[in-house]
DNA sequence: CTGTTAGCGCTTTCAG
DNA sequence: CTGAAAGCGCTAACAG
């Protein structure tokens, strides 16, 4: 279990060479077919496999590489990561995954144990400053989701587009005043989200205000939904999905319902139609996103990539059951 | 961006030998600070960054291993990923992530290509043949998760005691009546499930009555959601969480409350508090699998693990919002 | 403390 | 079609 047998012991069990048992495994087109078969048997007889390390060494290719993501039980990542993981085997790539728990360093630490064992790295939602983006770009070929940097090959999920409709939608439900819940400030898609419901607001002559949620998540929308409350909107936009579910919650236990006496939006639409009711919320095409990032990885592996690439995909939103017309309060 | 510098090129530069430049990053102790200082300063400056496979080769140690589960996108495996890796991190191993759609030509395949190039294995809910498992087991340490298999190493999530103390909990708040959701019937963990409630209703002189929701899901749930009415029940334990939220759904649907005039119970807890109301629901530990199935895998690389090891883990009931007790309906 | 010398297991020309 | 020989980049005794 400890040693396991090599090329060698193959070779001399099957009398022949070193070479040939290589041959038999990667090259058996250039063997005859008995020789190929002999070497197979034997070396399944002593329960010998390619040692892929050596063989990476040698051949300078070893088909890894390194996913890093803030936090894999936020439902937003395993589609994509998933997807991405279809691409992969496609090309019989393996895939190390990193999860960060959305820490600058833990993110950094992850990349630098995987800069130097794989050909290609994935960063989502990079939360590193860029010029550590750009050190790790220079070592080893990288793809960014989530994150605009130049130069880096990146796919974009804009929630622009949804946003706005977001906004939009709340207007034409009679909205006048709403509070946008704040993600992690250094994120790409916040400041996306921020700016398109910020622009939608003015465009439509809504009030705005807005409520930060850091780290995002069920606690800190929970935790928020005093402040929501107090900035006298009737309807919420948040930064993702499980935030909103927060937010509800915490209304909830203000005795505020949702959606009667408030609306509330999210983001990313991960949660489908699970929850009860149903939370209205801007769509991504997450799985689209982790497949194409991949395929940007391999062009990039086998330089078929030249232009500065820069894919945005849109987003849209989805009218469920957590968005109706403004509730007045009395007072 | 191609050819990555090498510890030559270092040590030349540097005025040293490679072995220094070597013990500059392995074992800084063993030579003068501003040596170290030196070559880490001209690495730095050609951006060198040590080829872990090299490294690998040559000691035969590269702490890679490989985790492979059946979906990623099913709530209950990110939890389990994230704290896996998190163990995984604080030994400085790095994990390759394979996802085998429930398909299990895809499993041997990733298991194939992962068994050349890590230390270990851990195969969660394989649906592999015993022998073909026994075949990795015995090239690479492997670890099972909710799998049972004599003599290798395993970590087994059992419902039975979670679903006892759900009936339990609704027979206190009142409950004569309960009615199961059933799971796929070719399912272990349904039948231990079922067995479990069954036996649990029996003892407790309850009336158990069952519907089936198969393939388990939110539209599945969703469905049921009339024939449990018919039952005649007054609460409901559904086979996973997510067909729980479609039961509640489905309930809703027909002006039935939750849980005011009707309780409901999930299974598998990956919800969380993400509902509203929050779902009461039997708790899987899957955090605590992953954390123990990866310290087993330690334990095995490290020769420390002698005896057969079955690590059982109970479940628990968590109580939260979904249930109450029972609603006389009138007629 | 630092350099020298062998490999780790495999692939890959280059000859036969 | 098969073998011999030369490394891939790094580490690990063993000397100095």
């Amino acid at each position: 279990m400890k040693n396991n047998p090599t090329i060698s012991q193959v070779a001399e069990l099957a009398g022949v060479s070193r070479a040939t048992v290589s041959r038999a495994f990667t090259r058996p087109d250039l063997i005859s077919a008995k020789t190929v078969e002999k070497v197979r048997k034997t070396a399944q007889e002593i329960g010998y496999v390619p040692n892929r390390v050596a063989r990476a060494l040698s051949t300078g290719r070893h088909g890894n590489i390194g996913l890093i993501v803030p936090d894999i039980s936020n439902p937003f990542f395993p589609p994509l990561i998933r997807s991405m993981q279809r691409e992969a085997d496609e090309a019989s790539f393996s895939v190390f995954i990193g999860n960060t728990d959305e820490q600058v360093d833990r993110e950094d630490q992850l990349a630098e144990r995987f800069v130097g064992q794989v050909e290609g790295l994935v960063l989502c939602s990079s939360r590193l400053p860029e010029e550590q983006v750009r050190y790790y770009a220079a070592l080893r070929p990288v793809v960014l989701v989530n994150r605009d940097i130049k130069g880096i090959p990146r796919v974009l999920i804009d929630s622009a587009a949804g946003m706005t409709k977001a906004v939009s939608h709340l207007a034409e439900l009679g909205h006048r005043s709403v509070v946008y819940i704040e993600g992690p400030s250094t994120s790409w898609s916040n400041q996306q989200r921020r700016l398109a419901v910020r622009k939608a607001a003015k465009k439509l002559k809504m009030s705005l205000t807005s409520v930060s949620a850091n780290p995002p998540g069920f606690d800190a929308g929970f935790l928020a939904a005093g402040k929501v409350l107090e900035s006298g909107a009737t309807a919420a936009i948040a930064f993702d999905d499980i935030t909103a579910q927060g937010i509800i919650a915490g209304l909830a236990k203000a005795d505020v319902s949702t959606p009667d006496k408030f609306s509330v939006i999210g983001c990313d639409d991960v949660l489908g139609a699970l929850t009860h009711p149903q939370l209205t919320s801007v769509s991504n095409s997450c799985e689209e996103a982790g497949r194409i990032a991949l395929h940007l990885l391999k062009d990039l592996l086998t330089s078929k990539l030249t232009s500065d690439v820069r894919y945005v995909l849109e987003t849209d939103l989805v009218v469920r059951e957590t968005t109706a017309p403004p509730f007045r309060r009395k007072k």
